[in-house]
DNA sequence: GCTTTTTTGTCACCTGGGTGACACATAAAA
DNA sequence: TTTTATGTGTCACCCAGGTGACAAAAAAGC
């Protein structure tokens, strides 16, 4: 039979949880937080849902992973015992990135993410939650997007590259979105990790597809084309 | 000649950065902020040094990068206008991690990370701090892991992943570090991206080289070793 | 113990993408 | 305009790593 473990100041700090935190604030964080028990190949959240909690891993080993397009799984990463989990909780309105499951047989805090700002930080959640989308969002958005590079093809990572330019570079134009940067082939292969010449070759191919095209050195894509072939679902804005 | 770019609460709403912030706290903010010109190519930090100053991109366009172990550089990001960077200058004691230079000529604000967040989050700096590297702080590494990723070998892929591994899970013991979890080649090979086969094939040829031994299911890593074989700068602790 | 399932080790073969080389096009400099 | 530098397009060739297949070894069940 499984023993629930004791989950007290004594315990946290053994962890090396919430370091910074003091014994009043670990205290009160522990009263307002539910122990589970997450037996092995258990799924505690999947990529894609609303994120209304925070976790902290007590014991055991847990699992962040990704789904790729060809249906590979990606493990991101795994999580030892004291560490956070599931911290999109922490920016507003934002959805699991990844999916977690139990690695192995594993005990599990949760908290609201609200709780626990406002006990660790004297400062309300909405604040410190815009700020933390503020800062670190768009580098959240970064390992994402690395993350997907992992199981991709050259194609597939130009495509993921270009929408994230798009993104970020993009006017609206009569024949699609105008990436406002001279972009040589050369800075488009070291973002992708590969070969110049590589690159031309798939660049002529998208051409080709009618994925993008050329005005002098300046680039118009079509995004949706562009999350097809990333192999990312063509979403119907 | 160039002209110096007014930045007032409309150019700020207009880049539409800090979003969340009343107009009352971005003047706050834009008073102390200095405005500097860098011209393309230029080098604003590099990595490793100790990080200090907080950046707004105003105009223009910034590059992230990296340097890997061949001597490659690993285009990270890029930065457009209205967005933050050199957020390492949030966590405590961290460096930076990523060079930042312009892309081309570059409007640029810099404010103390201080500053910046008792303005725009009526909080203490060291708590917000602490909180950012309790939270965030892991999945920065990740997005490191990640981006090293990118120009290496399946070897120095298995390498780096190991010694994350080793940080997290493992315990001293007398012939090296002890991961205390039970790792299939498969799992390590859905953590590199790669084959189960080859992952097999490396692993024997690490053993060979010494660099890990098997006990039973349970690994024992030499972590200066797969500092080495991981490109890494082996750090005489 | 014995049986079944899961891992490991090792093939032979295929393929995506790296490399070097070089002609052509386009921009910047003079 | 001519010159020089910087990008682009396209080869032929090579290699790291993917794939499938199968036997041996360990674990896990019974």
């Amino acid at each position: 039979m499984v023993r629930t473990p004791i989950l007290n100041v004594a315990t946290v700090r053994r962890l090396k949880a919430f370091a910074w935190a003091t014994d009043r604030q670990v205290e009160r964080l522990l009263s307002h937080m539910r122990l589970q028990y997450v037996e092995k190949r258990t799924v505690l959240f999947n990529e894609g849902v609303p994120s209304d909690s925070l976790y902290l891993l007590v014991s055991g080993v847990a699992k962040l992973s990704l789904r790729s397009p060809d249906d590979e799984r990606v493990l991101v990463s795994l999580v030892a015992p004291g560490e956070l989990f599931g911290i999109t909780s922490l920016m507003p309105g934002m959805h699991r990135a990844f999916r977690s499951e139990a690695f192995s047989d594993c005990w599990v805090g949760a908290v609201r993410p609200e709780v626990f700002v406002t006990t660790l930080l004297d400062c309300p959640f909405a604040e410190f939650s815009a700020m933390m989308e503020g800062t670190v969002g768009r580098w959240f958005a970064l390992l994402y997007r690395y993350t997907r590079f992992q199981s991709s093809s050259l194609r597939q990572k130009l495509a993921l590259a270009l929408l994230e330019l798009a993104q970020k570079f993009g006017a609206r134009d009569a024949r699609g979105t105008l990436l406002i940067l001279k972009l040589t082939h050369e800075d488009l292969a070291d973002l992708v990790g590969a070969s110049r010449q590589k690159v031309t070759e798939h660049m002529k191919e998208l051409e080709r597809q009618q994925v993008l095209l050329r005005d002098r050195r300046r680039l118009i894509v079509h995004p949706d084309r562009l999350r097809e072939t990333a192999g990312l679902p063509v979403e119907g804005k």
